[in-house]
DNA sequence: ATGATTTCGTAACTATTGGTACGTTATGTA
DNA sequence: TACATAACGTACCAATAGTTACGAAATCAT
């Protein structure tokens, strides 16, 4: 594993950069679905050898593994800020449309979201990725949840539904917005279907 | 191919059971997944040997794109047939709610939707089976335009968006609602969020 | 320098999959 | 009875996947 190295370095230097890898295999995954980009085929991308990677993270499981954590502090854990903001509820919803339909290109990265895809192949993962997922999920509805729950004691969360259904409104939401964009809808489209869902919360 | 037979038989009759394959692929791709089921598997459960599958489906592609066909018949044209009723817009919807979330035990049929789970898989399959894939999303959306059109012509329909729009977010909602039975969400639950999202357009 | 240690990467192994070659069997026809 | 026809199924093939055995290479400690 090469994590910090405080201890002075014994045998071999290790040669194969972690994040790259970690890296080419998250844009991989995310731009092709994780279930079809063999290790073979990231090993070839990032120019590295399929026993480096084994080295490093075990399996593919484990680099799947690896590679949802990445996902979530590039992309969740910003998603998740913009629910935690002391912003008012109606501009956190709009925030959080903006966060969704913006435009990838630009940004250099793919459309869709990771976390959805894998969940859309949750059986085809292995136990470690598998688990992850769900952490991530839970993680995810948990903080719809507790959102939905301060905007309700504010006074600004009108619908008449347990904060814990609403949670899961929300994410089934954004779940089809993530599908259409991968299927090319507009993000017109995609932010007035969004738009019309989370005006009944409010 | 073993189409009707009006012209008297010549050589070996046929033995193989079309329809008793393609229920049995059916029912595998419905509950496990359309992409965990491999050709062996299906033959073995039918008992069937693959050289007889392969005369009668052509290919993998071939089969599933036939259980596409099976599909269609048997789950979505019930369900077009809600949105095709002369009833009210309300009455449609409560209907609607009631055939997503029906218990799928007593009726002995898989949780989810066999082609929501292969539009999620779509890159996984075949050219054949993935253009009946869209074929068929193409009219569930067509479907639901139409049906919002006739609602909106009759002053049922009240929110402000257009019906391609609208239709995209029914289907995105059902999505979301077969994802949701498939992980186990109770029918309750999925009942409210299908009853607050359509509360948006009545 | 010598040896312990750790990483490197080529070249394999194993399992599974979609697909088929081919000899066999069962029927209608002459 | 003998031949053409068409479906039958065993046993195989080729491709791809995840995974690893193993000898070479690079570094540190003595």
């Amino acid at each position: 594993m090469s994590t910090q190295d405080g201890t002075p370095k014994r045998g071999r230097p290790q040669t194969l950069d972690r994040n790259a890898v970690l890296k080419t295999a998250l844009m991989s995954y995310w731009a092709n679905g994780p279930t079809r980009v063999s290790i073979g085929h990231i090993c070839q991308t990032a120019s590295v050898s399929k026993p480096s990677v084994y080295r490093e993270f075990g399996s593919d499981d484990g680099l799947k593994d690896a590679v949802l954590d990445l996902y979530r502090e590039m992309v969740l854990v910003p998603f998740f800020n913009i629910l935690n903001t002391d912003d008012g509820f109606h501009q956190q919803i709009e925030a959080l449309i903006a966060f969704t339909v913006q435009d990838r290109q630009p940004l250099g990265i793919p459309s869709g979201c990771l976390h959805v895809a894998m969940r859309a192949h949750k059986e085809d993962l292995g136990p470690i990725a598998s688990d992850k997922v769900a952490l991530l999920r839970c993680e995810t509805l948990e903080t719809y949840q507790r959102w939905i729950e301060r905007a309700k004691s504010n006074g600004e969360f009108k619908a008449d539904i347990s904060p814990k259904a609403a949670a899961l409104f929300c994410d089934a939401l954004n779940g089809g917005a993530m599908r259409m964009q991968r299927e090319g809808v507009s993000k017109e489209t995609i932010g007035q279907t969004l738009k019309l869902a989370f005006s009944t919360l409010i």
